[in-house]
DNA sequence: TATGAATGAGTGTTCATTCAT
DNA sequence: CATGAATGAACACTCATTCAT
C-alpha cells in the first residue's frame, strides 16, 4: 500500500489496540487530531478502519483513551500534593514531578497543546482543564498577589513551552530541561516568598 | 435561517471583504480553523460560499489575509528592537510594547496558540515561526546562560497564557494584565541582570 | 454507467429537484425507504450524490417533501370535512373524495403502507398519524357503536388496500375501483344508519 | 452495558435458538427489520454476534424461522378451509379462526404488515402472498362479484388492521377486538348473501 | 457452543472548490 | 459583485458476515 506497516502479522495478534493507539497519539502529534483520518491510522497498522472499531467505539474515544492512560500520573501528582503542607519546598518537588510526568508522556502533551481548540470541543477539554485547575490549585496561595499567582502559573507554562517550544535554543537536550526547571522553580520561590515574606 | 447576521444590505456594499475577515476571526478562533467551514462563513454572512471566491481563492488566503493585516505590529516591533541598543531599558520597552500588540490583535493570536498545529501545516507557519524567532533574537542576549534564555522566552509566553489562560485567575481584567506585565518584565530583568552582573 | 439516466442535459437545467423527488419516489416506493441510497437516486439522475445535498439537507427530508408535496389534498379535504354536517352524504362525499385523492399521490400511499415500519420513527410518521386521525374524525360519529367506528375505520383501510392489495382480484382496474369505492360508501352509510336509527 | 439482557446465565444454556428468536421479533416487530441490527440483538442477549452465526446462517435465516413457527396455524386453516363446504358457516368461522391466529402471533403479524416493503424483497414474501391467497380463495367465491370479492378481503384486511391500527379508538381490547370480528363478518355474511341471493 | 478479531462494502454527510451566468 | 448548481474527494461510522480458536 505504499504505506510502512508496523509490524508483522505475527506480532500483531492479541495488542492491536495498544497498537492503535501508539499509531494515533503519533498521528494526531504529528498532523493535528481533525487532520489524522481513521483511514490513515489504519492504513499504516495494515488494518482496516472497520478493525479500529471493533478496540474504539468513536474516533473521540481513541483520544480519551490515549489521554486517560497518560495523564494519571499528573492526577496522581495532584492528589499527592493536596496532602501535603504547602511549604516551599512541597511547591518546588510539585514542580520538579510535574516536569517528569511532562517528559514522560511528551507526545501527548505536544498534542494537548498544540490542539486546543479541537480538544476543548472533545469531551477530554473539560478534563484537561480540571487537572489544569488541580494544579493551579496546589501550587497557588489563595491570598497571594496576582503577580505572584501569575508567576506559578508562568511556571507550568514555561515547563509546557521547554518541552516544545524551546528546543531551539541551543545546548543539548539534557541541559536545556534542567535550565527550565531552574526557572520554573524559580518562579515559584518567587511567589512563596512574596507570599510569605522574604 | 435563525443565523446572525451582520449588518443590513445597505451597508454591506463595498466592505463584503472587511466583513468577510471579520467574521472568519470570529469564528476561527472561536471553534479552530479546521472546524469552521466557508459554509458557515458564508452563513454568517448571509452570502453564499461562491461569494468568498470571488474576494479570496482559498479558505487559506482568508487566513494568511488576516495574519498579514494583524501582525504588521509586531514586524515593526521587531524592526524597532534590532535598531535600539541592547539595554535593559529597550528589552523592558519591547516586552510593553508586545504587551499592547498582542492585546490589539487578541483574537488572532488566541487563534494561534489554540491551533498551532494546523497552522504549523499552513503557509502561515513559518511566517509565525519567523516572528517569533525575530522577538526572541531582540530580547535574549545571545550569551547569557541558558536559564537567562529560558526566562526571556518565558516572559513572551507569560504575555501569551495571560491572554486566554489566566482569565480565571479573579481580579478584573486590566489588574490581571498588569500583573502579567510586571511578571513578564521581571523575567527579562533577571534575565538582563543575570548576564550582565547584578 | 449501466444505469438509465433520465433527460438529457439540456432538460436537466433548473429542475433538478423535481427530478430527484421523481426518481426519489419512484426508487422509494419501489425498493423501500431505507433499501434505497442516495448513491442509487444520483447515478439513476446522472449526478452525484453531493448533488443532491444541495437541494435537500438530508436523505429524510427528500420524503418529507414528498410527503408535503402529494397529502395536501388530504388537508384540504380534512378541513372540508370538518366544515360540513355530519349527515350521510357528507360522509359519503368524503369516501370518494378521498378515493380520488388516493388514485392521484397513489405511489406514494403505497410507500407509506410498505414501509409504517421505517415511516414511524421519521419525522412524518406523526404528520401521517395526524392526518389519518382527522379523517377519523370526520367520518366516524364520536357516539356510535364500537363496530360502526370499525366500519368507518374499516372503509378507509379497504380503499387503501384496493390500491395495492386488490390489484390480483381479476375484473379491469376501472371496475376494480368502483367496486372498493361501492363497498367503502357501503360501510360508512351501514355505520351511519347503525348510529342514527334506521 | 446498560441493555436488558433476558434471563440469567444459568437459563440460557441450551435455548439460546429460542432466545434469540424471541428478542429478534421482539425488535423486528418495534423498529423494522433493516433497522434492527444483528449486534442489536446479540447485545439484549449478553452475547456476541458471532453467536448468532451459529444458530443461523444469516439475518434473514432468523426472519424465516420466525415466519415458519408462527404461521403454521394459518397454513393449517387454509388447509382446513379447503376440505369444508363453501358454505356460509364456514366462511364466518374462517374468519373466527383467522381473528384466533392474529391474535396469537400479533408481532409477527404486525412485523410483516409494517415491513411490506422489505419482505416483499425477502424470501417470506412469496410464501406470505402465497398464504394470503390461500385465505382468499377459500372465503371468497370465484363467481361473487367483484364488490362482493373486495369485501371478503375487506373482511381480512379489517383483522389485520384491528391488531394495531385501531388501538386507538377507544374501549377496551376485548370489547374492541369483538366488534372487529362482528363487522368482518358482517362482511363475508353480506358477501355471501350477495351471491347466493338474499 | 461460543468468542475475539477482523473485513469489505456500504451508508449518509460534509467540504473546499469551480464556473457559467 | 455575486449566485445557483454542481463536483470529487474525503470522512466517520455501520453492517452482515467470516473464521481460527
Amino acid at each position: 500500500m505504499g504505506v510502512t506497516m508496523h509490524g508483522t502479522k505475527q506480532q500483531r495478534r492479541g495488542n492491536t489496540r495498544r497498537r492503535i493507539l501508539d499509531v494515533a497519539l503519533e498521528l494526531f502529534a504529528e498532523q493535528g487530531y481533525e487532520k489524522t483520518s481513521l483511514r490513515e491510522i489504519a492504513e499504516h497498522l495494515g488494518v482496516t478502519k472497520a478493525a479500529l472499531y471493533y478496540h474504539f467505539r468513536t474516533k473521540e474515544e481513541i483520544l480519551v483513551s490515549l489521554f486517560e492512560g497518560l495523564t494519571q500520573p499528573v492526577e496522581e501528582l495532584i492528589e499527592w500534593g493536596r496532602r501535603q503542607p504547602h511549604t516551599l519546598e512541597t511547591k518546588q518537588e510539585i514542580v520538579r514531578r510535574y516536569d517528569r510526568a511532562l517528559a514522560d508522556a511528551a507526545p501527548l502533551f505536544r498534542f494537548m497543546q498544540e490542539n486546543q481548540a479541537t480538544v476543548r470541543e472533545l469531551r477530554i477539554g473539560d478534563a484537561f482543564k480540571d487537572r489544569m485547575r488541580g494544579l493551579k490549585d496546589i501550587i497557588i496561595d489563595p491570598d497571594a498577589s496576582l503577580a505572584d499567582q501569575v508567576r506559578c502559573v508562568s511556571a507550568i507554562f514555561t515547563l509546557h513551552a521547554g518541552m516544545f517550544v524551546m528546543q531551539d535554543l541551543g545546548g543539548d537536550p539534557e541541559e536545556r530541561r534542567e535550565a527550565v526547571l531552574e526557572v520554573a522553580i524559580d518562579l515559584v520561590t518567587q511567589a512563596h516568598r512574596g507570599a510569605h515574606g522574604s
